[in-house]
RNA sequence: GUGGGUGUAGCUCAGUCUGGUUAGAGCGCCAGGUUGUGGCCCUGGAGGCCGCGGGUUCGAGUCCCGUCAUCCACCCCA
């Protein structure tokens, strides 16, 4: 039998259900934030990835989904969004047109990771960035969005925790400082973090290593190794935070696992997901436009992970999915059945039959299954008189319609 | 890439430790109980190379080895 690939998963009508409402919910969110959808391809160059998210990260470094094209360039399905979106937006000059563009972006990503609970391969994401906008009032508003989305949605609870990275002035010196500290205390790092004390010590705050965890509390923290403008910058995100009683945790280990980011990152997650407890993550990248070939255009956004929205929220009810059932018990009444059928379904009535010829009973439960509101019944009875039974499911009582109201008759009752 | 759990009906799972007639349950599906009426209830039916391959044994769903799949965790991340 073939299966589906190791961590890809159809999505069954059953659950369609949930991620639509989902989608509907961010792209009517998105909108009054003045967001426009933009669709970008799923595959780029290769080059982009390794420049934009850095090389010496884990995703690029391998969990991309890597391959040869037919002329020998190497393409990769998109292990994220932003790096394609800045790549559209400087290839399409979108700021020039809009100096504050807005965007957001739905669809699917590839990490070629183990997969366990809420992790794929293939996995969806909702993706909102805003460019051109430094001050800190942006991020509290793109911060603004993330949570509005997942409050549109229906995330019972969640916590909000936030970080500052710095900038390009500051980062530097601060992870200088922290290599020196972490080179001082090699002897209690176990092999992964002496390996990212050379290569990226920031990895090394988020370790969750038990007998790290002492001395990592112990490590001078960035927020105290802030330039004036990335502190001036914090503290205004924070102070508005404030303003809007918006509540969240400063954590000083959050560090993303994508080198564009400065200044503001932040993080939402939340329980019910196992050790995979992040729902959403994002934050500010300042220079990434630019080290992409771009101008020097400043950017901060988010991104969701749909799959596991959706599984924290749980399996929706069963959805109505039938209008009117047309239950036929004289096969000489089929054409008047099928031609009635068309023309519900022409007023955008969700009208289905039985073309088995099965029993009343058969009948009547599949209506019922199918959460239908009416049957319209046709035997032999009815069709020598020129009549429809139509029955209320919910009522459960019934009618004679005759054969010229039956139509109209349904519209109004079905549509009211 | 590393570690652990689990693979039996469409789905969720008993049965495996202590090997032995035709492998079970609930849900779902189909039909009947009502000459033409759903939900609740009752009855019946269909549906299983017990993941795959090898081994031990008179005999393997059950024990052993391998393999594949899947889940959870680590790493990392949405």
């Amino acid at each position: 039998m073939i299966r589906a690939i190791k961590g890809t998963k159809d999505i069954l009508p059953e659950e369609v259900g949930a991620w639509q409402r989902v989608e509907s919910a961010a792209r009517a969110l998105f909108a009054r934030y003045g967001c426009r959808e933009i669709r970008t391809p799923i595959f780029e160059e290769t080059q982009l990835f390794a420049r934009g998210i850095g090389a010496e990260t884990d995703i690029v470094s391998k969990e991309m989904y890597t391959f040869a094209d037919r002329d020998e360039s190497s393409l990769t399905l998109r292990p994220e969004a932003t790096a394609g979106i800045v790549r559209a937006v400087i290839e399409h000059n979108l700021m020039n047109e809009d100096p504050a563009l807005r965007v957001y972006a739905l669809g699917p990503m590839f990490r070629r990771e183990r997969p366990q609970k809420g992790r794929y391969r293939q996995f969806h994401q909702v993706d909102v960035e805003i460019f051109g906008v430094a001050a800190p009032s942006v991020d509290v508003e793109v911060i603004q969005i993330a949570l509005g989305f997942l409050e549109a949605a229906g995330l019972p609870d969640y916590e909000l925790v936030l970080n500052s990275v710095g900038d390009a002035a500051c980062r530097p010196a601060y992870v200088e400082t922290l290599r020196a500290a972490l080179r001082a205390n090699l002897a209690t790092l176990g092999p992964d973090s002496q390996r990212r004390a050379e290569t990226n010590p920031l990895r090394v705050l988020d370790s969750k290593a038990p007998e790290e965890q002492a001395l990592i509390e112990s490590l001078p923290k960035i927020s105290e190794h802030l330039c004036d403008a990335c502190r001036e910058h914090f503290a205004e995100v924070r102070r508005q935070l404030d303003l809007f009683a918006i509540p969240y945790r400063v954590d000083h280990r959050l560090v993303r696992g994508l080198d564009y980011y400065t200044r503001t990152t932040f993080e939402v997650t939340s329980g019910a997901l196992g050790a995979q407890n992040s729902v959403l993550g994002g934050g500010r990248y300042d220079g990434l436009v630019k080290d992409l070939g771009g101008p020097d255009l400043t950017g901060i956004g988010f991104a969701l992970g749909l799959e596991r929205l959706v599984m924290i929220l749980g399996a929706p009810k069963a959805e109505r999915r039938c209008d009117v059932f047309l239950a036929l018990l004289a096969p000489a009444g089929r054409d008047k059945a099928l031609l009635l059928q068309r023309e519900l379904r022409a007023a955008g009535l969700a009208v289905l039959t039985d073309h088995e010829g099965r029993g009343l009973k058969s009948q009547m439960k599949r209506a019922d299954k199918l959460q239908s509101r009416f049957v319209a019944l046709l035997g032999d009875d009815e069709l020598a008189k020129n009549v429809w039974t139509v029955r209320d499911m919910a009522g459960s009582s019934q009618e004679t319609i005759e054969d010229a109201r039956i139509a109209a008759y349904l519209k109004e009752k079905a549509n009211g």
